[in-house]
RNA sequence: GAGGGCGUAGCUCAGCUAGGUAGAGCAGCGGCCUUUUAAGCCGUCGGUCCUGGGUUCGAUUCCCGGCGCCCUCACCA
């Protein structure tokens, strides 16, 4: 937008949602009371034209307006964004770039840097692809509940609220796990839901307390038809929004053209770190830590050590897409046991960009199992582990009455976007992000 | 939670380790201008220099505390 004003006759460019165009108002045209509106004209105010098209000798196409009218006015001055173009690069000038007078008024941030439009343009493509290809494999998209009385899927901690009339402590979720599963013991064959989850963590570039979450469950399915269903989709969703498998992000060149390679957890670390931490003893890890300059807390299992060392050696590494898979199963209270070593779970993780996306498994569906495991984080729990998971009777209730071997799928749609979209921070791809009140 | 950086006009910034209570461009306002495109020219308005304290004759500038934002690390998706 930009208005350039003369005395009889102005040249101004317009814009709406999808693209701008050059007017050129003359008062002998417009006539003086609509001409001396247009000088009264600030930027950002909402008019509308008509008018013939002609091109200009400098060869843009231009509205001849006839008539003007004014729509809305503003009262506040837009911040302008002066742009020139030279030797085809585009130059800016005075661009709103405060990262927080963006995020808090985003709306600003919208009219005047169109690219921020564009961005979240692609992330409702993104999830419409997303859920086109969900559909499109007889998967049922389903609600359940935000605000819950146990808290659990997940480890992390929770919001908490308070229902007045029911006088209970409620949570906001931190997953939707265990509610999607209650759903495959009632019999749907493939559910998924696309929703917030909440979690009562810090903030950083790639964490926000409210994030999108898919999660999908299919039933008489395992972890490797789940590997495969991610590689494709991903695929699908790319090539649906960009046009393309390769992508490039910040800075790196990613290709996410399937199959994407399978590698287990412990070869992982053993590859990058140099390190076989299988079949260690708990005081071994902590040796094995230390010796890594890896810092670990004195009540942590071997699962949160192995995690931490391959969070610290090992994820900076997976730019490329890969399955990190076969995770140990104190790490994993509701993925069930290796088909072919009890101490591992079918679970795996894709990385992308060094950065996880999502995390998927063969469901637990052995009830008397899973309350060993939800005993297990209980102790856990008592021990100072503030995120350990609760135990939840309904749902091991649910799974006694028998759940089918389950595949299961929890994608961080945030990150997902911020990786298609090229963005270096979550609060690009959410609209308003959780900040500080603002101090008046 | 720890470390680092930043906070001056509506926007983008300068001034600040040579302390004398502020400046530019754009926007706004008033003029001139019938093919401009970062339009131009003339004039003009505009600031608790984030905040509270300290040092000083005097602080936007130096020191300390606070608040906010960003980055890195830690926790997690």
């Amino acid at each position: 937008m930009a208005i350039r004003k003369m005395g009889k006759a102005s040249f101004a460019h317009i814009m709406d949602a999808t693209a701008r165009i050059q007017i050129y108002v003359r008062l002998d045209q417009v006539g003086e009371d609509a001409y001396a509106v247009f000088k009264l004209l600030d930027i950002g105010d909402i008019i509308g034209v008509e008018g013939e098209v002609m091109t200009t000798k400098t060869g843009e196409i231009t509205i001849v307006v006839a008539r003007l009218e004014l729509l809305t006015k503003n009262l506040r001055p837009l911040p302008i964004v002066k742009e020139k173009e030279e030797d085809g690069q585009k130059i800016t000038y005075d661009a709103f770039a405060d990262t927080e007078a963006r995020y808090r008024q985003r709306y600003v941030d919208l009219v005047v840097n169109r690219a921020v439009m564009d961005v979240f343009r692609k992330r409702s493509q993104i999830i419409s692809a997303m859920r086109d290809y969900l559909d499109g494999r007889g998967y049922l998209e389903v609600e359940t509940p935000v605000l819950q009385p146990i808290y659990g899927g997940a480890t992390a901690r929770p919001f908490i609220t308070h229902h007045n009339a029911l006088d209970m402590r409620l949570y906001m979720r931190i997953a939707d796990e265990l509610y999607l599963k209650r759903l495959i013991v009632g019999g749907y064959d493939g559910v998924y839901e696309i929703s917030k989850d909440f979690r009562n963590e810090g903030i950083d570039r790639t964490h926000n307390p409210e994030f999108t979450m898919m999660e999908l469950y299919v039933a008489y399915k395992d972890y490797n038809f789940m590997m495969q269903l991610v590689e494709e989709m991903v695929n699908v969703i790319a090539q649906k929004v960009l046009g393309t498998s390769r992508i490039t992000y910040q800075g790196s060149e990613i290709d996410l053209t399937p199959p994407w390679p399978r590698l287990p957890l412990f070869a992982a670390i053993e590859k990058y770190a140099g390190i076989n931490l299988y079949g260690m003893a708990v005081d071994e890890l902590k040796a094995t830590a230390k010796e890594l300059h890896v810092e670990i807390e004195d009540f942590w299992g071997a699962g949160k050590i192995i995690d931490e060392i391959f969070a610290n050696k090992v994820e900076a590494h997976l730019i490329q897409p890969v399955f990190i898979c076969d995770y140990p199963v104190e790490l994993s209270p509701l993925a069930k046991r290796h088909r072919e070593n009890p101490k591992l779970v079918e679970r795996f993780e894709p990385y992308i960009a060094g950065r996880e996306i999502g995390n998927a498994f063969s469901e637990l569906n052995d009830p008397l199992d899973q309350r060993d495991r939800f005993d297990s984080q209980m102790k856990l729990k008592e021990a100072g582990d503030e995120e350990a998971q609760v135990l939840d009777d309904d749902f091991l209730r649910a799974l006694e009455y028998g759940m089918p071997p389950t595949a299961g799928l929890g994608m961080g749609i945030d990150r997902l976007i911020m990786l298609l979209t090229d963005q270096a921070s979550i609060r690009d791809v959410i609209f308003f992000p959780t900040m500080r009140p603002e101090k008046q």
